[in-house]
DNA sequence: CAGTTATGTAACTCAATGGTTACTCTCTGG
DNA sequence: CCAGAGAGTAACCATTGAGTTACATAACTG
């Protein structure tokens, strides 16, 4: 399931993740960083934990954050398969193909 | 402003982008591949037109459309630059750096 | 020009999401 | 064992977003 990509849509959620990359973060100090209250915060570092893009270690009463191993994997998994067929499709762009796909495209009028 | 994220979190519309990438299609086409409605179908393809993650051409009655060229560019520098930071971290984490950042923390219990 | 095909827009509904406040749980320290 | 700090959960509210049906706009076709 891709989680990961619900997971980043949120630019609050983003931003954490831009600011784990650099050092780890207790989730307090992830707050500090926005206007927003605690809980909200919260609750993005939950999400970002369930799509396991993030992870958290209990050390005392704080939490410690920092990115998961594979964090973005999936998303840039998805990204160069994309351009990888994209890339091939170009290649193939010569007139035949293209005057091919066309006379396909007439017939299929439904 | 980073309307690709949007774009990209609907798993429908990321469907529409892998076919795309594949070849060029029309809008009916690309409806044919759901089972949702037409304009729900069109609406997602305006999202992705607005984000510049797609474009169109008129041809006759007909809409083609086909992958934007730097369609994922956002995305993927996202990734790129929280790698690059990351990798940076992972690799000046020997103790020393780990102890002071836990000396700073325990200083700032606001 | 009338009719049909191909798309897109408008208005509306319903579920999901983000944000807030209030409360709970856990660990630390006296 | 009690007080207080740090974090998370619950319940609630407002907004967004995806899906639908009905309607409007363009362009071919006779």
């Amino acid at each position: 399931m891709s989680r990961t990509w619900e997971a980043l849509t949120d630019p609050t959620r983003r931003t954490i993740v831009e600011h784990l990359a650099r050092e780890e973060l207790t989730a307090g100090e992830v707050a500090a960083l926005f206007d927003a209250s605690r809980p909200g915060i919260s609750r993005h570092l939950r999400v970002l934990r369930e799509a396991g893009v993030v992870e958290a270690e209990s050390v005392g009463q704080r939490r410690v954050y920092r990115l998961a191993p594979g964090a973005l994997d999936e998303v840039e998994q998805w990204c160069r398969e994309v351009r990888s067929f994209w890339g091939q499709r170009l290649d193939a762009l010569d007139t035949e193909i293209a005057r091919g796909t066309r006379a396909r495209r007439q017939g299929q009028g439904q």
